[in-house]
DNA sequence: ATCCAATTGCTTCTTGGTTAGCATTGCTCA
DNA sequence: TGAGCAATGCTAACCAAGAAGCAATTGGAT
C-alpha cells in the first residue's frame, strides 16, 4: 500500500504529532526526509491523503491529521481515541452503536464556504465551521456536505438567501434535479439540472435569472441537494 | 491539525472551562498569549472553529464551547462521557463545567403533527416522531417544538409544503415575525404577523390568500418561527 | 446611556503550501 | 533490451495563510 517513502514520512509526522501536539510543516518534513525541496513532500502527502491514512485541510498550515496507520506500525490506528463522528460523513456501515448517549439521529457535516445561488462566484472552498443535519437527511450512501447559500437565484424552489443546503457528493443528476455545478471548472452554483441532448441547461428558480445552456464538458455535477436547513 | 499558537489557545480556553466553568473573553485570552490586540485572538478561534475543536454562537459573549481536543491532548473526546440534555430544551444558564465532547451539537424536538399553511385546518396535537435539528436553531430559551408545514401559503416566505418548521413556544410576537396562531381557539395556522390597534392580521405569504384581520382576543400566538428543515 | 465584548477593515511581516518543469532511478512488459 | 511508467528528486517562483498590531464599529447587557 505504501512505498518506502510514504510510510517514512508517515512514521515522521506520527512522531511528532505525538511528541510536541502539532504536525509539522512541509518544511520540516523535508528536512526530516533529507530533501531539497518541498514538491517532493507534497506529493508524498498527497499519496497518503489518497491512500486514506492522512487527512487534511487544504491550503491551511499543519492541517494534517493521521486517520489510520499501517499494520507494519502497531497498526490499529485511532487506538484510544474514537470515531471520529465530527467531520465528514458517517462511514458507512451501520451507525457506531456507542457514542451518543442519547440517541440524537444527526451528524455533523462541514460547511464548505458559500455558494452563489445568484451569480456565479465563489467555488468550494475551505471548512469554515460544522453544522449539525437530521440523520434521515443523509442517509444512504456517499459524502455530504453543506453551503451556505448567497443570493435569490432559487427562491422559487424556497431556497432563500443565507440558507444552509445540504448536498449530497456525486457526478450524476437527474433532469430537474437541484445540483451543485462547476462550471468551466471555475464556479461552483446551485442550480436546477436539465439535460438536453448534449447540452446541459442550469436553470434558475427565479425568473430574474436566465438559463444557461452550456456543453457538457464544460458542466461537472458536484453533488446534488437532498437538504435545507434555515434558522431565523 | 493545529499550528502551536491554536493549540495554545485551545488548552487554555480548556483549562478556563474547567477552573470556571466559563470560557475566557478575547481580552482574557489575548493576554494569556501575550498579545496586543483581540484581532488576533479572534483569527486563532476562527481557525479553531474551522477545524472543529470549538463551537461558538456568534456576537455572543464568551459563547465558545469545545468539541474535541487533539488526541495529543488527553483527546479522548467522545468517549466516556456524560449525558447531555437531549430531550425538551437547552437548559439556560452555563453550560455544565466539564466538557462536552459530545459529538454532535444537536437535540430531537418532537414533532407535533402537521400545520395547515394553507387554510387552516389541524390544531397541534399530539408527537408524531422526532426530527434532529441543530443546537443553535433553539439556542436560546423557551420550548421548543417541531411542526410539517401542509400547503402553500407561505411559499413567498421559503416554506414548502413538506418542510419542518421549528417553533419556539411564546405568547407574543413582533410585526412581521411568522408565527403559530391560534384562532378562535380552533384552527392553528403559520402566518406572518402583524398588530393594528386592537386587531391582529394573519398574512399568508401568497398572494391567493387573503389575509385575516381579526380581533386580538380570537387570536393566540403559540409560537414563533425559528427554523425549517426540508428534506428533498 | 454606557460599558464590555466581539467583529471587521487594513496593514505588515513571516511562514508555509502549491505548481510547473525537468532529471533520475528502478521496474515491468513486450 | 528498450519503451513506458511510477516514484522521487531539484529548482524556483508564486501566492495564500498565519500572526500581530491599530482603529473603528456593532451588539448585548446593565
Amino acid at each position: 500500500m505504501l512505498t518506502k517513502k510514504q510510510l517514512d514520512l508517515l512514521k515522521f509526522i506520527q512522531k511528532r504529532v505525538q511528541a510536541d501536539g502539532v504536525p509539522p510543516s512541509f518544511d520540516e518534513m523535508k528536512a526530516a526526509l533529507d530533501l531539497r525541496s518541498k514538491s517532493g513532500i507534497h506529493r508524498l502527502i498527497t499519496a497518503l491523503e489518497e491512500r486514506g491514512f492522512i487527512r487534511r485541510l487544504a491550503h491551511r498550515a499543519r492541517a494534517i491529521e493521521i486517520v489510520k496507520l499501517p499494520e507494519s506500525l502497531g497498526g490499529e490506528p485511532t487506538t484510544g481515541f474514537s470515531p471520529r463522528v465530527i467531520e465528514g460523513d458517517r462511514p458507512k456501515g451501520p451507525r457506531p452503536a456507542n457514542i451518543e448517549p442519547v440517541a440524537v439521529d444527526a451528524l455533523e457535516l462541514p460547511v464548505m464556504g458559500r455558494i452563489a445561488a445568484g451569480v456565479p462566484i465563489e467555488a468550494i472552498s475551505h471548512v469554515s465551521h460544522h453544522v449539525a443535519v437530521p440523520g434521515p437527511m443523509v442517509s444512504g450512501k456517499g459524502q455530504h456536505y453543506a453551503l451556505e447559500v448567497r443570493g435569490d437565484s432559487m427562491i422559487d424552489a424556497g431556497i432563500n438567501d443565507g440558507d444552509v443546503v445540504v448536498i449530497r457528493e456525486t457526478a450524476t443528476a437527474d433532469n430537474g434535479d437541484i445540483v451543485v455545478a462547476l462550471v468551466e471548472d471555475q464556479e461552483a452554483t446551485l442550480k436546477r439540472f436539465f439535460r438536453r441532448g448534449n447540452a446541459i441547461a442550469l436553470e434558475a428558480a427565479n425568473p430574474a435569472y436566465e438559463t444557461r445552456v452550456l456543453p457538457e464538458e464544460k458542466v461537472k455535477v458536484q453533488g446534488r441537494l437532498v437538504g435545507l436547513i434555515r434558522t431565523y
